[in-house]
DNA sequence: GTGGTCTAGACCACA
DNA sequence: GTGGTCTAGACCACA
């Protein structure tokens, strides 16, 4: 497991997203054990404050949960997962629109970027 | 002139933006004189000294120039402004697909779920 | 650590200059932490703000990187470390000639003063 | 007569070191008229405030005298002119050195470097 | 502790 | 008037 970190967002939140985004593939499924503070601090070479706080936020967010003295577990209710999931698709989707919009494209303009840059993709 | 500034990020990065925007979208035109750094700051309510850092780091990206005692103008280089859109628009996309995928999103849902964004905007 | 500052030349790039310089010359080494933006404004007895500056166009110079809350060091890239002490070898040696000639000198005077500046040096 | 302006620079101190080349080098002569204020500063599309400056700092320096209503004009004073041109040759030369030194070379490395330079000058 | 941002306000060089 | 630099000091996020 390795993370290309962004001098931009902090690490924690950088993690966040990481284990988010495993548990929201899948690749994390509901009721799996998480590595420990220590584990992970140590595998990613950062400070187990910068984890501590990672595991914090994803607590409050429900998709993590601590079982006293046996460690932390990905939720096992599904809907939360789920709702989490359509949450962030939402979130990176407007925050796309409105930077297209931003920069002076339209509707038909932002669609054909897309499937332009799809298909570009595929290519590779 | 007015921003609704975000907590989340610097206020002379958000001011950034609006003005790369203004410029991109050719609401500033090449060669336009830019209003003085006091103009600026008492306009949006803020600190000289954040709106002096706005345009230095504008400058830096040679988007705007400054004409010693004379203020500071849009760079005439159309060129450089095309470049610029180009960069901000990629790098719009770039995050967006990238973040999809990181959600477990295949090129065709992507496509699918921003036809669907659009065609809602559309009816607002 | 002192430097004696030039009125004619910002203070934070004459730190700029004095770090680069430090750097260049190897006495601060690849992966060398460098004081905290706090310890040197003390040490030199400027305003903090003013050392921010300097290490933010060091940074932007990649000859030093952040590490978050861990402080600042010299890149690692000894690569990047000998481009820069060429640029500015070239930037110092392009300024004299273009002094020189601007002055009447031609290429063998300017080597002949050179010369005699040199061995006068080495005298005293 | 154009003059590449260099933003880092006071423009009146570029316009005075031009003035003092032509005239150390003797293409302004001893006694020679020089343009008014206005016509310079319509020449060079700058203030006209600005080459005022530029006539006041030249007259300090006792290289240009104004005769009463006549107009300025290139001292007469050979002598003058020796000594500013010296200066000027020793202040170029110093600041050379020193830039070098500080960058880590020695007395013969400087000595090199200009000649490398000054042979491949002379190619081009 | 460490860096990043921001305000408030001063002073200066330049045009 | 216009930009550039600097001080003083605060507050926050991060590690």
């Amino acid at each position: 497991m390795t993370i290309e970190f962004d001098n931009n967002l902090p690490i924690y939140i950088q993690i966040m997203n990481y284990i988010k985004g495993e548990i929201v593939t899948g690749k994390l499924k509901p009721g799996d054990k998480i590595l420990s503070v220590r584990e992970l601090a140590s595998e990613l070479q950062i400070n187990p404050n910068t984890v501590q706080r990672t595991f914090q936020e994803l607590e409050r967010e429900e998709i993590v949960e601590t079982r006293r003295g046996m460690g932390r577990y990905v939720t096992s209710n599904e809907g939360t997962i789920l709702t989490i999931k359509k949450e962030m698709a939402k979130d990176v989707l407007d925050r796309f629109i409105r930077g297209m919009q931003d920069l002076g494209f339209q509707g038909e303009d932002i669609l054909a970027a897309v499937a332009e840059n799809i298909r570009n993709k595929d290519k590779e």
